[in-house]
DNA sequence: GGATAAAAGTGCGTGCACGCAAGTTTGCGT
DNA sequence: ACGCAAACTTGCGTGCACGCACTTTTATCC
């Protein structure tokens, strides 16, 4: 044993985890979150209790994970991916975006009720934390010095702006002293808007600055 | 009741908190973290179990407040101090640094304390989060456009730099591939070198670029 | 191919976070 | 000065996270 468990340890372990995931949901959107034991989880994903907080440390980031899936890995994926010659910071903020955006019918129901659900909220935007590890692995090579730390700065910034722009979009329309209320535009657009101050940190740490 | 409560009640509620932050590091210094018990921090500080819980939510929060106290406050107001001509940038990371820097012996135990036990570590760590909103207060004022998002995800930015450098400044010397193992330097070189990263975004969202 | 080590699953026990519904204190209006 | 409403405290009950020791499964090495 070095490095890799390609086996089918691996596979086995994925298979449970997304057993959980699936069954999580599915009984959250059947009785409501709330109503949900994590030993019905269990059992209904065929494992015993103890082995579900094997997985997940809360009863909401299981229901959660079915939402987001593997989002970091694809985000990281989609940003090494990007040719070198572009920008960092567009690089960045387009996957990001690309990721974000709505995945289509089947999940729409999945989101609703994380978003309705004020303690899924929370857990929901926590789940852009695990951005950090995957995104600072995925810009390292692009920066000039390739500092690690450096990296892990930027990648950690990122996910906390992405943090701001999924709280800003969950919360529904505070009111503003000056009595409007603003609507609290598309996820695509608060994703912008919260990236936007952070580009020049990323182009001033990039390989080539973009121009 | 509107918007301050100046009188006694406030007063008693940050006494009841501090007795209960004291009495946790006292107890925790005595015995060690892992063997006091809620009731016993609640006991010593002459207050209910539930009491207790209504300030902290978890054991390790009340031990390492005791050590942070309110730095967050202290930092916001650092950074609204500073005079409006210098670059907003040098303005977050001095105050950052010098409320972050050794704060004399009779802290030193417990930080002692703090940084020896992993689980406590981590709590330490997160208590950066908390700069969050009191900074992105005092840097509204001093962005260009007086953009209340922007501020949100500079601060946001911060915060998780300052995480970032704790982060490695208690990790204690990981081996490095090529086998050197390097000593992690002082925390104050390791937060400027966590927040320079942000200093080009810092000074491009700031009213007046300092130079 | 069987022995052996590593890793995942499991049962149990403990301490804890937190909702809820009282009881108690504080502050304000008249 | 009195009383009322809001804020704080407390006890109780429930579900849960997690350490520990143990069993079962998987991968590796001779």
């Amino acid at each position: 044993m070095t490095t890799r468990c390609t086996g089918l340890r691996e596979q086995k372990k994925q298979a449970t985890r997304e057993a959980l995931r699936e069954a999580a949901l599915r009984l959250a959107l059947a009785r409501g979150p709330e109503d949900v034991r994590v030993d019905d989880i269990a059992e209904a994903a065929g494992v015993s209790p103890r082995t579900y907080n094997n997985y997940f440390s809360s009863r909401e980031q299981a229901i959660v994970a079915a939402v987001t899936a593997d989002r970091e890995a694809r985000v990281a994926a989609a940003v090494a991916a990007r040719p070198a010659g572009v920008g960092l910071a567009e690089a960045v903020v387009e996957a990001i975006v690309a990721e974000y955006t709505d995945p289509g019918e089947p999940a729409r129901a999945a989101l609703l009720l994380v978003t309705t659900h004020p303690t899924l909220r929370e857990a929901f935007v926590d789940t852009a934390t695990e951005l950090e590890n995957p995104l600072a692995d995925a810009i390292t090579p692009r920066l000039a010095d390739t500092d690690e730390h450096t990296a892990r700065v930027l990648a950690a910034s990122v996910a906390a702006a992405v943090r701001v722009a999924l709280r800003r979009w969950l919360r529904p329309a505070a009111p503003s002293p000056s009595g409007l209320v603003v609507p609290s535009g598309s996820l695509p657009d608060l994703l912008r808007a919260a990236l936007a101050p952070l580009e020049p940190a990323l182009d001033a740490a990039a390989a080539r600055p973009h121009r």
